[in-house]
DNA sequence: CTATGTGAACCCATTCACAGCT
DNA sequence: AGCTGTGAATGGGTTCACATAG
């Protein structure tokens, strides 16, 4: 085979680092927006507008993936569009399982942004005998019986977990034992798995806590970085009387051994 | 204590890192968990199992918010949910609006991660006017121009907004412009906000695209680093045709200028 | 002269390993 | 003796600034 390359610093041409994979779908859908305007070319910094973040980092980003633009020039919007799906591996089409037709498995049956990005809702599962057969986003739902069949006979290896916390365990084995081995969880449970299967998690309350605690913060600093807000007076007091090094606050009700 | 620096030092006995933030809310749940079993101390070996991460890790966290644990024994449970509590600013009650209530909305609406974190939902926003008054989650759907009205008598200061990408902008503005200072986007398209307005993203199909990249990357390295799946032939002709650095592949039909 | 591509510096985060307290 | 708390070491990611190509 041709390559030429055979010792090299070895984290180099197939090694991509995680945060620049997580951005390469950002840049994707900026470019997307950019290919049905008919734009042909991009700067960086055009780009890296479109796609919220800086220029020096997107170019730093593309050069892990090869020299794919022109200097003085910028960047071919459909090459860059074609370099960083197949990169992604969407130039393929993926079959997906979402297990746990709730209101989320729903939405997410619903949601657009999977067809359009090379996935295939190949099934529909909800454990509640009374979803079997009801059409959700014109798919039927089918009863968790049959999860080991769907996910062999379709070949499917990404599956999407939108049940309860309590199932989501059990959900994921079965998943895993079938053949997946790629998993979306919305549960907000941590999920173990063997070796070699991936997980990523979305936690719709953990994004709110942590808006709350910047948000929080916001109004707290409008004097100063010490004044704590309502609580100053009872904090003193409470320095006094506890001797742990907390930064600031007491406790209602319950203290420690 | 400066040293020149345009910007400040930053690191100071209330910063806590961004990193060790977004890991605060997964403690709490894992404790909150405890806490409902009537666990009374967990070591950090154990909590840290529990959340997901290990436990070096976990107590460096810890060290940013004080010593809260006891030596030779672990951390009290109660205790700890209660600072944490604290620190994400979660013992005061966040009312929130959610604007799109399509199925996304309707399942956070429905989400009941949201209440037991002190969030409470203020008011659920549509712009369909046939969605006005139905009610989603027990709570009645309001019209897009009681927006300001709503947040403003509300004292609203975190929007959630759940429209498609091409109203989340012009939403984005009226949410900021009537007190906003946090948002947590779900539509798929980059916000511009002032300074001072916090952002959040979640996108659905980003994470299943990064899921993607590794389960063709799983695939591709089963037989060596150059394997390049079924493209092999088609990019061994494009090497010599094409003088672009690009680690592998050709392009179907479109080539750059 | 313009905009990419990239070494090098810088900064933040993770991990290590052990001192210090209970 | 056991487990926390934390300096020190390590590793990744971001930013800078400029050589390089068109």
């Amino acid at each position: 085979m041709a390559t030429g390359r055979t010792h090299r610093p070895a984290t180099r041409s197939r090694g991509i680092p995680e945060a620049t994979v997580a951005r390469l779908p950002l840049y994707l859908r900026a470019l997307t927006a950019l290919s049905e305007r008919s734009v042909p070319t991009v700067s960086s910094e055009e780009l890296a507008a479109a796609a919220g973040v800086n220029s020096a980092k997107l170019r730093k980003d593309f050069s892990y993936l090869g020299s794919y633009g022109t200097r003085g020039v910028g960047y071919d919007v459909e090459y860059l569009v074609y370099q960083i799906s197949r990169e992604l591996g969407l130039t393929q089409d993926w079959p997906v399982v979402i297990v746990g037709i709730g209101n989320l498995g729903a939405a997410l049956a619903n949601y657009g942004g999977f067809a359009s990005r090379g996935f295939r809702v190949a099934a529909l599962i909800d454990a509640d005998p009374a979803m079997a057969g009801k059409p959700v986003a014109g798919i039927a739902v089918q009863h968790t019986d049959e999860l080991e069949h769907i996910i062999e006979s379709n070949g499917v290896s990404i599956g999407v977990i939108a049940t309860p916390a309590g199932a989501a365990q059990q959900v994921c084995e079965r998943l895993v034992a079938a053949g997946v081995t790629s998993i979306l969880n919305f549960a907000p449970t941590v999920l173990t798995v063997p070796d070699g299967v991936d997980v990523r998690k979305v936690d719709l309350s953990i994004e709110l806590q942590i808006l709350a605690f910047h948000e929080q913060r916001k109004a707290g600093e409008e004097d100063g970085p010490d004044s704590g807000g309502p609580a100053v007076a009872a904090r003193a007091a409470a320095a006094v009387a506890d001797d742990r090094k907390g930064p600031d606050g007491d406790m209602p009700a319950v203290m420690p051994a």
